[in-house]
DNA sequence: GCCGAACCGTAACGTACGGTACGGTCTTTT
DNA sequence: AAAAGACCGTACCGTACGTTACGGTTCGGC
């Protein structure tokens, strides 16, 4: 007989079933492949029927634990739209760090690896989960950020989607397909920060109103 | 015993083996998953001794695939380094175009899939060989066309690898992340030739040198 | 102190799949 | 025409792994 699994989609996992995930993330990270149940029973000190109780499956296990990891990502806050050139520019460059940190972390490059061999199968949809709150997710930070830029008539752009879009390719350029295919790219101190700083100005170049400005 | 095979990583294969390697490529975009060495013989019409003879494991046959694919994608050419604006910037939009339709494509998108998910666990290099006859090899032919537009003073940077790195972003921007994860992103139909020159007038923007050119 | 629920560790089951072996057919060589 | 080899189809083998089952232990409630 088969029973529901007791963590359901919405609710947080107790610290127990965290401290499960956190081995799945682990084992992701060091083993890359060898991900099997077994493993991650012994990992966490947990019995295998535990693990099916809990998340029924192994895809309710993988997808639990994108789901929770997605969450902890989701800590930075930008929400205070900006009204200085000074004070806009900081914004897109802290962006830019924060995604280019994301993206090369370890755990990010295992769990998007993860989900593009998921969405190879046509199974539970790993992969939606991690662009809703990857790609997507800080688009939807982004925009009030764009806009409220364009309000204050430091930006120029039709449509924030595409306006981001941009934004988005300059920041990340080759980086992620690069790494997930195994390239090994790291980045030197300050790297990061630099590359920040360099998208940041291309973005305002092609999108930025020069600041004595006649408003068409 | 095992046999060593008999196609080795330089040569050729012959046109029955290419109707092998078609067949890994269609189960590969049309299944995904179901890329069982029973499913390629069945689909080749072929007996799975004859694979093993050919390709000598299952790691073979897809590198085999892997490397055949990428060899028939280097198709176009773009030689002549040019000496005015117009010229240079066809020739980028010619690449930009190139670049979107071929990480658009099924295959290009199985293919990847493929590569990264076996670059999670280490074993044969196709993330390499992916790298290296996409990433790579088109930054590699566009290098000449980058240099020639500096030396004719068109543009200006100082590293051909950096202002590539721009290009490549803005061209293919969050494009191919999203198709890898699953998402339905699908072009209309011109869509593919106006962000090709979007992309194309926002480089020459950033890194273009201020001639007596510029596009309505 | 006793009961049951939750959980651990491990053994067991079923299946899918990579890899091998073998009989039969067709083609090429001599 | 006989022998040799290439190849197809299928059966077979071994293993890895998802999933289930079970005995033993801990712990909160009565």
């Amino acid at each position: 007989m088969t029973t529901t699994p007791s963590l359901t989609e919405t609710d947080e996992p107790t610290a127990r079933q965290q401290a499960v995930l956190e081995a799945v993330l682990s084992l992701m990270v060091e083993e890359g492949d060898q991900l099997t149940m077994t493993a991650v029973a012994r990992r966490a000190s947990c019995s295998k029927e535990t693990l099916y109780k809990w998340f029924g499956d192994r895809d309710g296990l993988l997808a639990a634990t994108v789901r929770w990891q997605a969450a902890r990502v989701r800590a930075g806050r930008y929400d205070r739209p900006t009204l200085d050139i000074a004070t806009l520019r900081d914004s897109l460059k802290g962006f830019a760090e924060t995604w280019l940190t994301v993206i090369s972390s370890p755990t990010s490059i295992a769990l998007n690896r993860l989900a593009i061999g998921h969405a190879a199968s046509r199974k539970s949809n790993l992969g939606g989960i991690v662009l809703a709150n990857g790609r997507f997710a800080i688009g939807e930070r982004l925009r009030p950020v764009l806009e409220a830029g364009r309000e204050a008539g430091l930006l120029a752009f039709e449509d924030s989607e595409t306006a981001f879009r941009s934004f988005f390719g300059l920041v990340g350029r080759d980086v992620q397909i690069r790494l997930l295919l195994g390239d090994s790219l790291t980045f030197a101190p300050g790297e990061i920060a630099r590359d920040a700083a360099r998208a940041t100005d291309q973005f305002l170049t092609l999108y930025g109103r020069p600041t004595t400005d006649r408003r068409a």
